[in-house]
DNA sequence: ATCCAGATTGGAATCGTTTCCAAAAGGGCG
DNA sequence: CGCCCTTTTGGAAACGATTCCAATCTGGAT
């Protein structure tokens, strides 16, 4: 097609007067070249302008050294912090990542099907979304190497967390602060409308009244609204939580952006938070600490570098450990939760930022505390501004 | 290495007693292939767990339908926006994706190296980072076809937004509302450690200053407060324009993350919002819905589609219309922005979450309202809960 | 039966590397 | 100078598809 063709390892040989083998040795390593001419084939790549074809390579060689990852709803907060976990560990094995978004059943089909019907990824993670028997069998048949990230999955390396657990965890909390009617917002499958195998927000659920039961408390249905995953959903299913007669002292998300959704409508309803409304989330995502959410955290970057990283290994022909990785749970405190009938005369400043927002983590979820410094009255733009700087 | 090392096309072609050109021709469209041939071939495929390699097809065809993308600082909302937006159109387009995540310079001049020297992607899709000459010069030697989005590049076709122009649209809204104090908090980059080279928050600040200067207001530098980007740092930047003597009853923040930021300090130090404090952010991310942001609208996702149809054009061998192009702004007034001097006695109630959540544009950034409906009672886990159902 | 156009088919050439092997070139030493 | 052991080198043989061309089949028309 393009006039001069683009130049091939077998022209820079030509030019060069060597033969291919020196040149691909001086292109991988320069192991065993004369430094003569390894300098003489480099000024000839450098004047043809040649660059060598990564397909032609990874095939001869074998491997493309290129992993797939299929993750659910890209956009979701979580998704992106595991997401990027899993990059990292693969950007510094230095891995080219494919990454499949994947909305509907259909996507996730498709994307299943191309990556097991046909060899153009070494490995695969699988974020989130539930495999059948039919998936498994496709990876299985065609020894592909797979991993999933929050998602069980028969015999298959799985990164995961214990969400009936963490659904504990959070009503502990509530019950322990003196709660006694404890409303429930997670997720339910719109009607025909089949997701994508989701079962965490209903282990959560799980959790949660096995709590309340273990504490001697009988659940109340009209506690528990599911509707579609969405911080306004959950506001409207919060909403209603609120106009109960009997409403509530707290409520449990079965995620922060669920949550979010709840601190919405309890500040629509006039529901103080935490004064006349505890509120519970999960995931920890950046925006829980900036909003003082109290959250049962789930270490969502790191499954996805561990992901990654079990992967690797599998790449390298070594067994994964234990085939199920179960990371660690905890509640993290904030002032989104507090003891029952707070409610302060006036209303009470809402609790909303309220807390020290210098000690939030910063962006790539390191938590620390900041201080400022001015540093310079700089010039910018040709007019002055403050510009200031960390101090550690 | 493998035992029974992975069947090819020969295989197939041998065991099904035919050449290799059916079985390919079998396998791609399956023209001109008699029908009994066509079922013969599919049965042998399927007998052997035969899987083409994608490697050695593209290859041959001499392409291997990949574009990759550069993006930074993953984790932020307005880059995963625009990711999304781009994954969702490349997919349509059949190109598989390969995530280049983005977070120091040497990242950004580690994977630039290796797309350029290597032929790896088909094309390039760089997003909101600055590339110099050197780069470009790269890029242009090996004739790879290169789009950006959100940032400028002599002669490469560019999706961008009017970033000046934005920020006089934000601060002309606040004197529209009656301000004459507007404090500015914005990036600056961390001395000692070089950004990627975003320029837009400088020229949001330019767009603020010209618009200020047209209204005849002299500018106060103590009102421009930077810092490295991030909802803490901009807490503490908002903190102390807050703190002055003569405070701002404005803050025009460069973007809805730095605008949380600008809440939070505002909740902390007691300025309720709107009541004593405006506050404009710019982006409108999704959570800038959820609390009731007014904000600067850019189509994030959208040009990330517009970056990958753009690509798939040059890829095409299709010129590019307008070289740059540039995405509509607008204004989006919600309850954060409003007349000042609106102090309500006794505080009021704050504006946070105030609004009615049910508009909000829900999870993929479509506005529509929400209207719900009880539909059952369903036995969840052997426990009843209420099931909410959407209605359109 | 013969012929011919069009539908099928086989298989060699090709894509651009890596890798292996044998050959050539060095180099140290007696 | 000759010998032997290292380096260094050239080039053919993979890698596993696609594609093209010529050869072979079809089946209907004559």
């Amino acid at each position: 097609m393009r006039t001069p063709d683009r130049p091939t390892i077998a022209d820079v040989a030509a030019t060069a007067g060597v033969g291919t083998g020196t040149v691909s040795r001086v292109l991988n390593g320069g192991v065993n070249v004369r430094e003569s001419t390894r300098l003489k084939v480099l000024e000839v790549i450098k004047r043809l302008g040649y660059r060598p074809s990564h397909l032609a390579a990874a095939l001869s060689r074998g491997s493309a050294r290129t992993v797939a990852i299929l993750v659910p709803h890209l956009t979701r907060p979580s998704t992106v912090a595991r997401l990027a976990g899993a990059l990292a560990v693969l950007d510094e094995q230095r891995y080219d990542t494919i990454v499949c978004n994947v909305d509907t059943r259909e996507q996730r089909d498709h994307h299943l099907a191309a990556l097991t019907a046909r060899h153009r990824a070494d490995g695969v993670i699988v974020v989130s979304i539930y495999l059948d028997k039919q998936h498994l069998e496709a990876f299985h048949r065609g020894a592909i190497p797979l991993v999933t990230v929050d998602a069980v999955a028969a015999g298959v390396p799985q990164t995961i967390i214990d969400d009936m657990a963490g659904g504990r965890l959070a009503t502990a909390h509530l019950l322990e602060l003196g709660h006694r009617r404890i409303g429930f917002v997670g997720d339910a499958i719109p009607r025909g409308e089949p997701d994508l195998g989701f079962t965490s927000s209903r282990r959560r659920l799980l959790g949660y009244r096995r709590e309340l039961a273990a504490a001697g408390i009988d659940p109340d249905p009209e506690l528990v609204r599911l509707g579609p995953h969405g911080p306004a959903v959950a506001a409207e299913l919060a909403d209603q939580l609120l106009r109960l007669p009997d409403p509530p002292t707290a409520i449990f998300a079965a995620s922060d952006t669920q949550a979010m959704g709840v601190l919405s409508a309890a500040e629509r309803r006039g529901f103080p938070v935490p004064g006349k409304l505890s509120v519970v989330g999960f995931d920890d995502i950046e925006s829980a600490a900036l909003l003082n959410l109290s959250t049962v955290r789930q270490p969502l970057e790191h499954s996805g570098g561990e992901g990654a990283r079990r992967l690797c290994a599998l790449l390298h022909g070594a067994k994964v450990r234990p085939i199920r990785q179960q990371l660690p749970l905890r509640i993290v405190r904030r002032s989104s939760s507090a003891r029952p009938g707070l409610d302060l005369p006036g209303g009470g400043p809402s609790h909303l930022f309220a807390a020290d927002a210098s000690r939030m983590p910063d962006e790539r979820g390191r938590s620390r505390s900041h201080a400022f410094r001015r540093v310079s009255d700089i010039r910018l733009g040709g007019q002055n501004a403050c510009r200031m700087e960390w101090v550690a």
